[in-house]
DNA sequence: TGTTAAACGAGACGGTACGTCACGTCTTCCG
DNA sequence: CGGAAGACGTGACGTACCGTCTCGTTTAACA
């Protein structure tokens, strides 16, 4: 977990510098767009950010919560969530931005690299969690909630399983390769998950479906 | 890719020993469940194993080859296709059985250092795609053909597209940890499949879903 | 050097204060008897003191100097030059109260990790001789000139070179460890030491022997 | 201490590479007598010969034991042990030969800084009492036994006790610096030296004065 | 008595070297 | 002649201190 996430500076002394923080982690997002993250190291970082190693330890626990503070602000940028009219439009825009993205020839295999790099860390699993993937699905909800309001969908449609339904399919192909991440796929898909969500809670009546976050 | 995947044994001389190879897989696989794949090194297989490095690099090109066949022959066998009679059982069933063992304890988290690999290895990834991914998915197939034939999803269903709403949303959770694997959400999920099976291709009347293989 | 040797207070503004620099002394003081002076380093000391690194650094130099001063002062102390009535009876009681403070299991090691500290650091080395060697043979000076006045050893007998030959074969043994320091080898070394003085400079007449100081 | 002092090779396996030894020592060498052993680095020395660090730690526990293995074999090869016919012109021939390599511009310090290692390294300091300390007093004992055979000093003197006279006083200087290691100092020091061995026993008779070895 | 400049504690900074680890290759000798 | 043993060059790791520097905060002497 990246340090400055705790904001409270407590001690005196000399704060820590911003000029330090921002060459390291611009060369770290040049190091990770020209190489991937797999070829970034800290001495790497350290020796084109002109900065020691320990100033890099000092923010950063891991390569991997380096990596993050790198790429995910850039991004969440990028992914704005659509308002088209119609829920399967936005989970359309939805999928079709995100395909793009995982395309792109730089830096379109990043996040692939960081869900790697979070599978043997737990510290940085819980930031990737909370940070990047909770914060993306928090951002989408005003999709279904309209859909709801509209009538598209039941009320009481579970957010969860229908945000599953949409990315899971998507980073599925993305990190396995076994098919292709098209642009009719993302339009294919993006029906499916809306029939889905239609006629799936229809079935069990009023019932609400329920997940619980975990952890 | 293993080695061993050519088996013509050309040279002469000593032919490769089976014991040697038996005694590789034994230790990685006991080094993988023990400390997962991240603790899983070429020098500590071969200590365990007492057998020399070269003798690993000799059959495998890397620790993600090893990884794989010490690993993925168990996997395949206790995820048998399920025929419970209908569409939404064999889903649900499949979803279940994949979230028990993704949860057991020891080697659940197995597959998740699998795919992490793979990420950083092209070679590895087209080996993941070919002999894991694609096998059962092929292996899975009757579940949609029988739910053809039943009647209970429109003729010219995708396969493809089903089978990653599926696995799609499990792999998601699997690997982000945002949500629990519960045995209440493969059920759930399988009937959100189920729904989106027997109305998505509907909507768009007789036209056949299509996804393209890729790489 | 510390810099305290200049006293001078020229500037306005806040003096040095005298509390941190006992603090730092006492603290390096504790933890070269506690370790040795390998194990001194500036960041303990700062730490220990509480005190700024920059604090230390605005008055010694170096580890050496710093070193130098919280050790030589209690060294010197505890070594007063003896007056027994007779030559070979003050260089016994010298070799001696030297020979027990090497022993000493604190401190005992001090020195030689001065001397060692000297024999990288050209600055130091010039503090090492002329505030603590040098010292110490000035001091001894009056064991030589009294036994000149009682008539045991020639008039005109290098001091120098006497106290060579008592203080080098000392030191030897301490800072080699060949052979062990013991009471008996400081009353052996003394007499053979007033033998050679007594005879040494006999044997080639009224002639002077000179040694003249370098550097 | 070197590791190749245990010359067994019970393993099996690759053996160790003298090619390997041979370029880290020389490289060693270079850097010591170019810079003094303060400048030795082990990274210096594997980058200069074109060796890993671990080929060196393998060999080596510490800087201070590669360096004596670099350096104390010239050392003793160039300082023979004379028979000039009598006492004193041995004594003065040693002396003078051990003052000259001392002052030697290149290598004339790097005893001084196998001293300064040794006293921070006790397993070095095993090493240095006896490759180097001892092992050179053992050569020079023929010294003393012709003299008692000759008559120039009584039988039963103490080899330890005039060997450290002699030693110690030209040890004292070279360490710390307070006078001049010159030429005339070594030849009244071997006259002092044979003075005190001549007349020093006599004065106790018959008694042997006895040092024993510590540690 | 208020101003002011240096000393203060804290600790961040760019560096260097450390000693370790695992990599993938190469060499030796045993069976 | 295959295979275990393990040495090899490589390169990154994360740590420890170095000596310098920048913060705000005292604090004493000057004005």
């Amino acid at each position: 977990m990246p340090k400055r996430a705790i904001p409270a500076q407590e001690k005196r002394g000399r704060p820590r510098s911003r000029r330090t923080e921002t060459a390291i982690l611009r060369a770290a997002n040049e190091l990770i767009t020209s190489g991937g993250l797999a070829d970034l190291t800290m001495e790497g970082v350290a020796e084109r950010a002109g900065v020691g190693k320990a100033s890099i330890y000092r923010r950063w626990p891991s390569k991997g919560a380096l990596a993050f503070d790198a790429v995910v602000g850039g991004i969440l940028a990028t992914q704005p969530t659509p308002d088209t009219g119609s829920f399967e439009g936005d989970l359309r825009q939805t999928a079709r931005s995100w395909v793009r993205s995982a395309n792109s020839p730089r830096g379109g295999r990043t996040v692939a690299g960081l869900i790697a790099e979070v599978q043997s860390d737990p510290d940085l699993a819980k930031v990737w969690r909370e940070r990047f993937v909770s914060r993306i699905r928090q951002e989408r909800r005003p999709i279904i909630e309209r859909a709801i309001a509209r009538g598209e969908i039941p009320v009481g449609s579970d957010p969860e399983m229908i945000l599953d339904l949409l990315y899971g399919p998507l980073y599925h192909r993305y990190l396995n390769g076994h098919l292709a991440l098209s642009d009719s796929f993302a339009k294919e898909l993006a029906h499916m998950v809306a029939a889905a969500a239609a006629n799936g809670a229809v079935v069990r009546g009023r019932e609400v479906l329920r997940s619980r976050a975990v952890r």
